[in-house]
DNA sequence: GGGCGTAAGTTGTATATACAACCCAATCCC
DNA sequence: GGGATTGGGTTGTATATACAACTTACGCCC
């Protein structure tokens, strides 16, 4: 066939492209969580490394870059700002390399306060989204759960 | 029942978090689409841009952040780079209010030229996924699909 | 036990993202 | 027509994200 010209190029690409939804989606969840957090001054993603913490107490932060598939720079500079937060503490590893991360009594307490609020976004993400919706999408990401 | 410690709320929001998984997914497919991308020196993100304006020629940049639900000040920056590389060009619109944007020549080009690469991507996506997960989120996502 | 290789982390730079505050011009309304 | 309203956009500031380059310190091996 004769090569797409570019309208066909971009038609097929806004109306086919995962990627495309999936950052769209991405935006409109992030912006429901943040929202609904907004009074604790904490974001989906630092409650995301606060819990991933809180379950795998002593981990290293390149332990979390593969359980969460961030970059470790990224995840150097995040670590960084909690910490100046005074919501995690780093250690020493008791054995190898690398330092081991825990929470701090106010990272703990934190946790527990932004737990309802984080309820309740999840309840709006799936008032958004339509129950079905949101089960058929949970399943079928439960392999990116970081648990 | 007693209020929950934060072991327990910590395992909870990592097990159940919708958001947590959506973010994740976002980054791994990110990566698959950037990566592919990166011999035309352009990202997901701006290629989406490019699909959007060529699909919907003349479109406002008010238009865009309801189609795509994009911030209006993340947008501005993001045509902004896209005008200075010489993709998009910005005129009066016909009658009311906002700009109105096209692609250049340069812009329609590279499009063409990035679709193998984009499709290449949708591949290695469907094969990191699964074919049948690939296929189910795609059909799921379809109401954020642009178009 | 000293040197080397490599894993772990930080730093430089750039993009994508958002919220708040602001600015400007089109429209509306009398 | 002219002042008020408001829609559209930009700017200030901050976080999340990545890649590349660099640093450092652990651990291994002979």
């Amino acid at each position: 066939m004769k090569h797409a010209g570019w309208r066909q190029v971009g038609r097929r690409i806004a109306s086919e492209c995962l990627a495309i939804r999936v950052r769209r989606l991405g935006r409109v969840i992030t912006r429901i969580y943040d929202t609904a957090l907004t009074p604790y001054g904490i974001s989906i993603a630092q409650v995301n490394l606060l819990a991933a913490i809180a379950v795998a107490r002593g981990v290293r932060p390149t332990d979390l870059t593969q359980v969460l598939d961030v970059e470790k720079s990224t995840l150097s500079r995040d670590l960084k700002r909690m910490e100046d937060l005074g919501w995690v503490r780093s250690g020493r590893t008791a054995r190898g390399r690398g330092r081991s991360l825990t929470l701090t009594p106010a990272g703990e307490r934190l946790l527990v306060q932004v737990g309802p609020a984080w309820e309740q976004a999840q309840q709006m993400a799936s008032a958004e989204l339509g129950k079905q919706p949101f089960e058929q999408l949970r399943k079928l990401l439960s392999p990116f759960a970081p648990l």
